[in-house]
DNA sequence: TATCCACGGGAAATACAGGGAG
DNA sequence: CTCCCTGTATTTCCCGTGGATA
């Protein structure tokens, strides 16, 4: 037995990656991206798109409504969603997309990559399909990309953060992507946001929990992100709800709205061995660190130390995972953390 | 101009993992 | 059980590039 809420009506809707059963002001990109997969309807050859926007703009959640919606006029669409910055290569995307598909398999390290690509043409030949690929620019291998434009009856949905993200891929692989339908989702504007909060709030949680005023606040510090926004809303209300309080005070919310800002930016230390974790460490102490006192340093701390090109490496990935940053070019680089 | 320092692509080497045969 | 096979993942090795500097 669980004791009623007293402010959460129901707490998915106030999650971020809820799929809402309308899209709040983003109809011209919806109808957009209609048009360019209505002919998948008649088993024609649909165009593909890239939906691009800075985050939290509703590029993946209009991905899936849009999906969604193609499903209720046709049941035999088969579709698949891959985030290709946790998963680059060519191996994973295909293993993801099998899975979504309904195909499991076990994860058997010497499994061929091939063996994964012909499993997923079987099942997908001849029906219309879908393909998401988000975070297509950190895609490894672009050849997948190819792959999948030269389908006929695959709808590609792409999403990346810059309309730029497919400019330095190989030529041959960028003319098979030609016709690609660009589509823009810009930040929200503050009232918008408060919008979609109200949204959130007529399905999530109950009447009088949270005021306009409060909304409106949200809104203003998540700064035209909606991933930002409707997590702070979500953690003030589970506050309260905590509190066992029947409404949300502004100390909550202004408490609330940091802890969603760091929530959403993915910090993942965590996922470093040990030496990424000495090069971190030595970045983080110094604040700021030139390439070559970083690895000097390093390899005064360490025992056994990787060569520069793996160093090299690390520094990239920890740059992937968004832990630090780096400026200038070659000798006159600088890295420090991120933020 | 030659040299230094660092970047990063890519090939080769190495480590690792699970299934099947014996 | 071990060995062999097939594959991925990680690391090392090799090297061309490019800006600054002597």
């Amino acid at each position: 037995m669980r004791t009623p809420n007293t402010v959460i009506e129901d707490a998915r809707v106030l999650t971020a990656d809820f799929l809402p059963n309308r899209m709040v002001h983003r109809n011209s990109q919806l109808n957009e991206i209609k048009r360019c997969l209505e002919p998948i309807l008649d088993g024609k050859n649909p165009r593909n798109m890239l939906l691009y926007g800075p985050p939290g703009t509703g590029k993946s959640t209009m991905a899936e409504y849009v999906v969604d919606e193609l499903q209720k006029h046709s049941s035999t669409v088969v579709w698949g969603s891959v985030n290709c910055w946790r998963y680059p290569s060519r191996f994973k995307v295909y293993y993801n997309l099998l899975q979504d598909i309904g195909v499991n398999l076990i994860h058997r390290t010497g499994t061929p990559t091939d063996e994964l690509v012909d499993k997923f043409r079987e099942k997908v030949s001849g029906r219309p399909s879908i393909v998401i690929l988000d975070e297509v620019d950190q895609i490894e291998e672009e050849r997948i990309l190819y792959d999948f434009a030269r389908e006929n009856n695959i709808g590609l949905i792409m999403i990346a953060n810059k309309e730029t993200a497919l400019y330095d891929v190989d030529q041959r692989i960028r003319s098979s992507l030609e016709g690609t339908k660009e589509v823009r989702f810009p930040a929200y504007p503050q009232e918008e946001l408060v919008d979609i909060l109200k949204d959130r709030r007529k399905w999530g949680l109950r009447k009088e929990a949270v005021d306009n005023q409060q909304l409106n606040r949200i809104a203003s510090r998540a700064d035209g992100d909606a991933r930002v926004a409707i997590n702070g809303l979500r953690i003030a209300a589970e506050e309260a709800e905590n509190r066992d309080m029947e409404e949300i005070t502004d100390a909550i919310v202004e408490n609330a709205l940091p802890q969603a800002e760091e929530e959403n930016k993915s910090k993942s230390v965590d996922k470093l061995n040990g030496h990424q974790e000495v090069l971190y460490e030595i970045i983080k102490e110094e604040g700021e660190i030139s390439p070559g006192e970083l690895y000097e340093e390093y390899e005064e701390k360490v025992d056994d130390p990787k060569t520069e090109r793996t160093r090299r490496k690390y520094l990239k990935k920890m740059d992937h995972y968004r832990l630090i940053e780096s400026e200038g070019e070659g000798r006159w680089r600088k890295y420090r953390l991120q933020e």
